[in-house]
DNA sequence: TATTCGTGGCA
DNA sequence: TTGCCAAGAAT
Protein backbone atom coordinates (compact mmCIF):
# COMPACT_ATOMS: atom_id res chain seq x y z
CA UNK A 1 0.00 0.00 0.00
CA UNK A 2 1.48 3.34 -1.18
CA UNK A 3 1.07 6.29 1.14
CA UNK A 4 0.32 9.61 0.39
CA UNK A 5 3.35 11.59 -0.19
CA UNK A 6 3.91 14.77 1.85
CA UNK A 7 7.06 15.85 3.97
CA UNK A 8 6.64 19.32 5.27
CA UNK A 9 9.34 21.24 3.97
CA UNK A 10 9.87 22.20 7.80
CA UNK A 11 10.48 18.31 8.61
CA UNK A 12 12.22 17.77 5.85
CA UNK A 13 14.81 20.66 6.86
CA UNK A 14 15.02 19.45 10.01
CA UNK A 15 16.05 15.75 9.64
CA UNK A 16 18.73 16.99 7.15
CA UNK A 17 19.96 18.89 9.61
CA UNK A 18 19.28 16.67 12.02
CA UNK A 19 21.28 13.55 10.23
CA UNK A 20 24.32 15.63 8.77
CA UNK A 21 25.11 16.97 12.01
CA UNK A 22 25.04 13.86 13.44
CA UNK A 23 26.90 12.25 10.42
CA UNK A 24 29.78 14.97 10.44
CA UNK A 25 30.49 14.33 14.38
CA UNK A 26 30.12 10.48 14.49
CA UNK A 27 30.66 8.74 11.03
CA UNK A 28 33.35 6.12 10.48
CA UNK A 29 36.65 6.92 8.69
CA UNK A 30 36.50 4.05 6.31
CA UNK A 31 39.16 3.92 3.30
CA UNK A 32 36.61 5.66 0.10
CA UNK A 33 35.56 8.09 2.37
CA UNK A 34 39.16 9.93 1.64
CA UNK A 35 38.12 10.44 -1.60
CA UNK A 36 36.10 11.62 -4.41
CA UNK A 37 37.95 9.75 -7.30
CA UNK A 38 34.39 8.09 -9.29
CA UNK A 39 36.39 5.01 -9.92
CA UNK A 40 37.37 4.90 -6.29
CA UNK A 41 33.49 5.28 -5.40
CA UNK A 42 32.35 2.80 -7.52
CA UNK A 43 35.06 0.06 -7.03
CA UNK A 44 34.19 0.70 -3.16
CA UNK A 45 30.13 0.32 -4.40
CA UNK A 46 30.59 -2.89 -5.88
CA UNK A 47 32.45 -4.27 -3.18
CA UNK A 48 29.89 -3.29 -0.65
CA UNK A 49 26.97 -4.31 -2.67
CA UNK A 50 25.48 -7.47 -0.10
CA UNK A 51 28.77 -7.35 1.91
CA UNK A 52 29.55 -5.86 4.86
CA UNK A 53 32.19 -3.35 5.66
CA UNK A 54 34.61 -5.34 7.49
CA UNK A 55 34.72 -8.04 4.90
CA UNK A 56 35.66 -5.06 2.05
CA UNK A 57 37.76 -3.15 3.63
CA UNK A 58 40.77 -5.32 3.17
CA UNK A 59 39.46 -6.67 -0.05
CA UNK A 60 39.25 -2.81 -1.55
CA UNK A 61 42.93 -1.72 -0.22
CA UNK A 62 44.26 -4.71 -2.42
CA UNK A 63 42.39 -3.98 -5.60
CA UNK A 64 42.98 -0.39 -5.20
CA UNK A 65 46.74 -0.94 -5.24
CA UNK A 66 46.54 -3.47 -7.97
CA UNK A 67 44.43 -1.65 -10.32
CA UNK A 68 44.93 2.13 -8.75
CA UNK A 69 42.93 3.61 -12.16
CA UNK A 70 40.66 2.83 -14.40
CA UNK A 71 43.06 2.30 -16.94
CA UNK A 72 45.46 -0.44 -15.12
CA UNK A 73 41.64 -1.97 -14.62
CA UNK A 74 40.36 -2.00 -18.38
CA UNK A 75 43.59 -3.20 -19.48
CA UNK A 76 44.31 -5.90 -17.29
CA UNK A 77 43.67 -9.58 -17.64
CA UNK A 78 39.96 -10.30 -16.70
CA UNK A 79 41.72 -13.64 -14.43
CA UNK A 80 43.70 -11.49 -12.14
CA UNK A 81 40.89 -9.66 -11.82
CA UNK A 82 39.04 -12.37 -10.53
CA UNK A 83 41.83 -13.45 -8.35
CA UNK A 84 41.81 -10.09 -6.88
CA UNK A 85 38.05 -11.01 -5.96
CA UNK A 86 38.71 -14.44 -4.86
CA UNK A 87 36.62 -14.83 -1.36
CA UNK A 88 34.61 -12.16 -1.97
CA UNK A 89 31.87 -13.89 -3.71
CA UNK A 90 29.42 -12.95 -6.51
CA UNK A 91 31.88 -13.18 -8.96
CA UNK A 92 29.93 -11.48 -11.71
CA UNK A 93 30.50 -8.45 -9.84
CA UNK A 94 33.92 -8.37 -10.72
CA UNK A 95 33.44 -9.55 -14.21
CA UNK A 96 30.89 -6.70 -15.05
CA UNK A 97 33.24 -4.44 -13.01
CA UNK A 98 36.09 -5.40 -15.17
CA UNK A 99 33.75 -4.83 -18.59
CA UNK A 100 32.23 -1.85 -17.55
CA UNK A 101 36.30 -0.72 -17.06
CA UNK A 102 36.77 -0.97 -20.36
CA UNK A 103 33.92 0.36 -21.62
CA UNK A 104 34.01 3.51 -20.15
CA UNK A 105 38.03 3.66 -21.06
CA UNK A 106 36.79 3.34 -25.07
CA UNK A 107 33.52 5.17 -25.08
CA UNK A 108 33.80 7.98 -22.38
CA UNK A 109 37.73 8.68 -22.43
CA UNK A 110 38.18 6.84 -18.97
CA UNK A 111 35.85 9.60 -17.35
CA UNK A 112 33.05 7.81 -15.40
CA UNK A 113 30.12 9.20 -16.88
CA UNK A 114 27.71 11.64 -14.71
CA UNK A 115 24.14 11.39 -16.42
CA UNK A 116 22.07 8.47 -14.84
CA UNK A 117 21.24 7.77 -18.18
CA UNK A 118 24.88 6.82 -19.11
CA UNK A 119 26.28 5.04 -15.97
CA UNK A 120 23.34 3.08 -15.89
CA UNK A 121 23.98 1.53 -18.55
CA UNK A 122 26.98 -0.14 -17.04
CA UNK A 123 27.37 -3.71 -16.17
CA UNK A 124 26.69 -3.97 -12.39
CA UNK A 125 25.79 -0.44 -11.99
CA UNK A 126 22.04 -0.82 -11.15
CA UNK A 127 19.71 2.32 -9.56
CA UNK A 128 21.63 2.40 -6.20
CA UNK A 129 25.28 1.85 -7.27
CA UNK A 130 24.36 5.16 -10.40
CA UNK A 131 23.25 7.29 -7.53
CA UNK A 132 25.77 6.70 -4.75
CA UNK A 133 28.55 7.40 -7.29
CA UNK A 134 26.75 10.32 -8.97
CA UNK A 135 26.07 11.62 -5.41
CA UNK A 136 29.50 10.97 -3.87
CA UNK A 137 31.72 11.59 -6.51
CA UNK A 138 29.73 14.34 -8.39
CA UNK A 139 27.83 15.96 -5.64
CA UNK A 140 24.44 15.46 -7.79
CA UNK A 141 21.18 14.96 -6.45
CA UNK A 142 20.42 11.74 -6.95
CA UNK A 143 18.91 9.08 -4.19
CA UNK A 144 21.38 5.79 -3.44
CA UNK A 145 18.29 3.71 -1.70
CA UNK A 146 20.12 0.43 0.04
CA UNK A 147 18.96 -1.85 2.27
CA UNK A 148 19.90 0.59 5.30
CA UNK A 149 17.79 3.81 3.70
CA UNK A 150 14.38 1.32 3.06
CA UNK A 151 15.05 0.28 7.07
CA UNK A 152 15.36 3.83 8.32
CA UNK A 153 12.50 5.22 6.07
CA UNK A 154 10.39 2.40 6.99
CA UNK A 155 11.02 3.38 10.51
CA UNK A 156 10.86 7.00 10.17
CA UNK A 157 7.69 7.35 8.10
CA UNK A 158 6.06 4.13 9.77
CA UNK A 159 6.17 2.68 5.97
CA UNK A 160 4.37 -1.17 5.79
CA UNK A 161 5.40 -1.66 2.32
CA UNK A 162 7.34 -5.58 2.43
CA UNK A 163 11.00 -3.42 1.17
CA UNK A 164 11.93 -7.34 -0.64
CA UNK A 165 9.35 -5.86 -3.15
CA UNK A 166 10.97 -3.71 -6.20
CA UNK A 167 8.27 -1.30 -6.26
CA UNK A 168 9.02 -0.25 -2.45
CA UNK A 169 12.17 0.96 -3.82
CA UNK A 170 10.98 2.94 -6.45
CA UNK A 171 8.99 4.09 -3.80
CA UNK A 172 11.77 5.20 -1.33
CA UNK A 173 13.82 7.19 -4.05
CA UNK A 174 10.79 9.10 -4.10
CA UNK A 175 10.75 9.88 -0.90
CA UNK A 176 14.60 10.24 -0.78
CA UNK A 177 14.63 12.82 -3.05
CA UNK A 178 12.14 14.97 -1.23
CA UNK A 179 14.50 14.71 1.41
CA UNK A 180 18.15 14.99 -0.21
CA UNK A 181 19.36 18.97 0.19
CA UNK A 182 20.73 20.58 -2.49
CA UNK A 183 24.10 21.30 -0.93
CA UNK A 184 25.51 17.97 0.05
CA UNK A 185 23.47 14.72 -1.71
CA UNK A 186 26.22 12.62 -1.32
CA UNK A 187 27.15 13.10 2.63
CA UNK A 188 23.32 12.96 3.08
CA UNK A 189 22.62 9.64 1.10
CA UNK A 190 25.81 8.25 3.02
CA UNK A 191 24.48 9.72 6.85
CA UNK A 192 21.29 7.35 5.85
CA UNK A 193 22.98 4.52 5.35
CA UNK A 194 25.72 5.20 8.59
CA UNK A 195 22.47 5.31 10.49
CA UNK A 196 21.32 2.35 9.27
CA UNK A 197 24.48 0.48 10.10
CA UNK A 198 25.49 1.77 13.11
CA UNK A 199 22.01 3.31 15.03
CA UNK A 200 19.04 1.97 13.18
CA UNK A 201 19.81 -1.44 13.13
CA UNK A 202 17.60 -3.97 12.03
CA UNK A 203 17.92 -5.38 15.68
CA UNK A 204 18.75 -4.09 19.09
CA UNK A 205 18.64 -0.36 17.29
CA UNK A 206 20.04 2.04 19.33
CA UNK A 207 16.73 4.54 19.29
CA UNK A 208 17.98 6.50 22.29
CA UNK A 209 21.23 7.56 20.14
CA UNK A 210 19.43 8.39 16.92
CA UNK A 211 19.41 12.08 15.85
CA UNK A 212 16.02 11.21 14.45
CA UNK A 213 14.13 9.72 17.32
CA UNK A 214 12.39 12.95 18.15
CA UNK A 215 10.78 13.06 14.26
CA UNK A 216 10.74 8.70 13.86
CA UNK A 217 7.29 7.71 13.79
CA UNK A 218 8.14 4.47 14.45
CA UNK A 219 9.55 5.22 18.11
CA UNK A 220 6.75 7.28 18.44
CA UNK A 221 4.26 4.50 18.20
CA UNK A 222 6.65 1.55 19.00
CA UNK A 223 6.64 -0.20 15.72
CA UNK A 224 10.34 -0.04 15.80
CA UNK A 225 10.77 -3.59 16.18
CA UNK A 226 7.98 -4.27 13.36
CA UNK A 227 8.92 -2.31 10.50
CA UNK A 228 10.87 -2.86 8.25
CA UNK A 229 7.92 -5.16 6.86
CA UNK A 230 9.82 -7.93 4.57
CA UNK A 231 9.09 -10.99 2.90
CA UNK A 232 10.22 -14.21 4.67
CA UNK A 233 13.10 -15.94 2.82
CA UNK A 234 12.54 -19.40 1.38
CA UNK A 235 14.08 -22.43 2.72
CA UNK A 236 17.32 -23.32 1.36
CA UNK A 237 18.05 -26.36 -0.65
CA UNK A 238 19.69 -29.09 -0.36
CA UNK A 239 21.85 -30.44 -2.75
CA UNK A 240 23.81 -34.13 -2.00
CA UNK A 241 27.00 -33.10 -3.73
CA UNK A 242 30.43 -35.06 -4.07
CA UNK A 243 33.72 -32.73 -4.33
CA UNK A 244 36.32 -34.66 -6.23
CA UNK A 245 40.19 -34.69 -5.93
CA UNK A 246 41.26 -36.64 -9.08
CA UNK A 247 44.68 -37.09 -8.99
CA UNK A 248 47.31 -38.18 -11.26
CA UNK A 249 51.26 -37.95 -10.27
CA UNK A 250 51.23 -34.34 -8.77
CA UNK A 251 48.43 -33.35 -10.75
CA UNK A 252 44.80 -32.57 -10.05
CA UNK A 253 41.68 -32.28 -12.45
CA UNK A 254 40.09 -29.00 -12.32
CA UNK A 255 36.92 -28.18 -14.21
CA UNK A 256 35.60 -24.72 -15.40
CA UNK A 257 32.25 -24.22 -14.25
CA UNK A 258 29.35 -23.19 -17.11
CA UNK A 259 29.36 -19.71 -18.03
CA UNK A 260 25.61 -19.16 -15.98
CA UNK A 261 24.61 -20.07 -12.93
CA UNK A 262 26.03 -20.26 -9.85
CA UNK A 263 29.96 -19.75 -9.29
CA UNK A 264 29.67 -19.11 -13.34
CA UNK A 265 32.96 -19.49 -14.95
CA UNK A 266 34.97 -20.11 -11.93
CA UNK A 267 37.24 -23.20 -12.09
CA UNK A 268 36.92 -25.53 -9.44
CA UNK A 269 37.25 -30.09 -8.88
CA UNK A 270 34.78 -31.58 -10.80
CA UNK A 271 31.37 -31.62 -8.65
CA UNK A 272 28.75 -34.20 -8.97
CA UNK A 273 25.79 -34.70 -7.24
CA UNK A 274 24.43 -37.94 -5.55
CA UNK A 275 21.00 -38.94 -3.85
CA UNK A 276 19.81 -41.80 -1.47
CA UNK A 277 19.95 -44.44 -4.47
CA UNK A 278 22.75 -43.45 -6.27
CA UNK A 279 25.99 -43.51 -4.01
CA UNK A 280 28.59 -41.15 -4.25
CA UNK A 281 31.09 -43.99 -5.71
CA UNK A 282 28.53 -44.55 -8.33
CA UNK A 283 28.38 -40.72 -9.98
CA UNK A 284 32.22 -40.92 -9.59
CA UNK A 285 32.52 -44.29 -11.73
CA UNK A 286 30.05 -42.55 -14.09
CA UNK A 287 31.94 -39.00 -14.29
CA UNK A 288 35.53 -40.79 -14.87
CA UNK A 289 33.71 -43.56 -17.91
CA UNK A 290 32.27 -40.56 -19.41
CA UNK A 291 35.57 -39.19 -19.45
CA UNK A 292 37.63 -41.94 -20.16
CA UNK A 293 39.39 -41.77 -17.16
CA UNK A 294 40.53 -44.95 -15.70
CA UNK A 295 41.50 -45.23 -11.96
CA UNK A 296 42.87 -47.91 -9.56
CA UNK A 297 40.81 -46.85 -6.90
CA UNK A 298 38.91 -43.79 -4.57
CA UNK A 299 38.63 -43.34 -0.94
CA UNK A 300 36.13 -41.31 0.74
CA UNK A 301 38.81 -38.65 2.75
CA UNK A 302 36.69 -36.23 4.23
CA UNK A 303 32.39 -34.63 4.37
CA UNK A 304 32.00 -31.08 3.40
CA UNK A 305 29.09 -28.35 4.11
CA UNK A 306 28.77 -25.40 2.16
CA UNK A 307 25.94 -23.14 2.15
CA UNK A 308 24.98 -20.89 -0.52
CA UNK A 309 22.27 -18.35 -0.69
CA UNK A 310 19.35 -20.49 -1.47
CA UNK A 311 21.05 -23.60 -1.83
CA UNK A 312 23.34 -26.09 0.22
CA UNK A 313 26.33 -28.44 -0.77
CA UNK A 314 26.01 -31.12 1.32
CA UNK A 315 28.48 -33.86 0.89
CA UNK A 316 31.78 -35.83 0.91
CA UNK A 317 35.12 -35.38 -1.09
CA UNK A 318 36.15 -38.13 -3.15
CA UNK A 319 39.89 -39.01 -3.80
CA UNK A 320 40.57 -40.58 -6.64
CA UNK A 321 44.08 -42.42 -8.07
CA UNK A 322 44.37 -42.20 -11.32
CA UNK A 323 47.12 -44.81 -13.04
CA UNK A 324 47.16 -43.30 -16.92
CA UNK A 325 47.01 -40.23 -18.00
CA UNK A 326 43.77 -39.86 -20.20
CA UNK A 327 43.05 -37.70 -23.16
CA UNK A 328 40.81 -35.02 -22.41
CA UNK A 329 37.97 -34.19 -24.71
CA UNK A 330 36.16 -31.67 -22.41
CA UNK A 331 37.28 -28.70 -23.07
CA UNK A 332 36.18 -27.24 -19.84
CA UNK A 333 38.34 -29.92 -17.97
CA UNK A 334 42.35 -29.64 -17.35
CA UNK A 335 45.10 -30.93 -14.96
CA UNK A 336 47.47 -28.54 -13.18
CA UNK A 337 50.14 -28.89 -11.11
CA UNK A 338 48.55 -29.14 -7.07
CA UNK A 339 51.39 -26.88 -6.23
CA UNK A 340 49.87 -24.08 -9.03
CA UNK A 341 46.18 -24.08 -7.38
CA UNK A 342 46.50 -21.02 -5.66
CA UNK A 343 47.44 -19.43 -8.46
CA UNK A 344 43.79 -20.24 -9.39
CA UNK A 345 40.61 -18.15 -8.74
CA UNK A 346 39.03 -20.35 -6.28
CA UNK A 347 35.55 -19.99 -4.56
CA UNK A 348 35.42 -20.56 -1.05
CA UNK A 349 33.90 -23.48 -1.25
CA UNK A 350 36.55 -25.21 -3.30
CA UNK A 351 39.21 -23.83 -1.11
CA UNK A 352 37.49 -26.25 1.38
CA UNK A 353 38.06 -28.71 -0.49
CA UNK A 354 41.85 -28.39 -1.34
CA UNK A 355 42.48 -27.62 2.51
CA UNK A 356 40.65 -30.50 3.97
CA UNK A 357 42.76 -33.08 1.24
CA UNK A 358 45.90 -31.45 2.31
CA UNK A 359 45.17 -32.18 5.91
CA UNK A 360 43.88 -35.59 4.47
CA UNK A 361 47.47 -36.33 3.01
C1' DT B 1 7.82 -9.74 -10.45
C1' DA B 2 10.30 -13.37 -8.28
C1' DT B 3 14.36 -15.81 -8.41
C1' DT B 4 19.22 -16.31 -8.57
C1' DC B 5 23.59 -15.02 -7.66
C1' DG B 6 28.71 -16.02 -2.22
C1' DT B 7 30.30 -15.50 2.00
C1' DG B 8 30.76 -14.79 6.88
C1' DG B 9 28.85 -13.03 11.25
C1' DC B 10 25.63 -13.25 14.77
C1' DA B 11 21.73 -14.30 18.11
C1' DT C 1 21.51 -25.47 14.50
C1' DT C 2 18.88 -22.45 12.04
C1' DG C 3 17.58 -18.33 10.12
C1' DC C 4 18.49 -13.71 9.21
C1' DC C 5 21.26 -10.41 7.53
C1' DA C 6 24.91 -7.13 4.66
C1' DA C 7 26.21 -0.04 0.83
C1' DG C 8 22.04 -4.98 -5.13
C1' DA C 9 21.96 -6.37 -10.01
C1' DA C 10 20.68 -9.39 -13.69
C1' DT C 11 17.38 -12.18 -15.59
Amino acid sequence: MEVEWKVEKNLSDQICKQLLGWYDQNHRDLPWRNTKDPYHIWVSEIMLQQTRVDTVIPYYERFMEKFPTIQTLAHADEESVIKAWEGLGYYSRARNLHGAAKEVTAKYDGQVPQHPDDISTLRGVGPYTAGAILSIAYNLKAPAVDGNVMRVFSRLFALHDDIARPATRRLMERVAMKLIPDDRPGDFNQALMELGAMICTPKSPRCLACPLHHQCKAFDQDLVLKLPVKQKAKKVKLVRTVFTWIEYKGQVLMEKRPTKGLLAGMWGFPTLTYSKTITPQHVVNTFCEEQGIAFQHMKMCGTLNHIFTHRRWDGVIMQVYVNKLPVLNDPNLKWIDIDSIEDLALPTVYKKVSQLVELGV
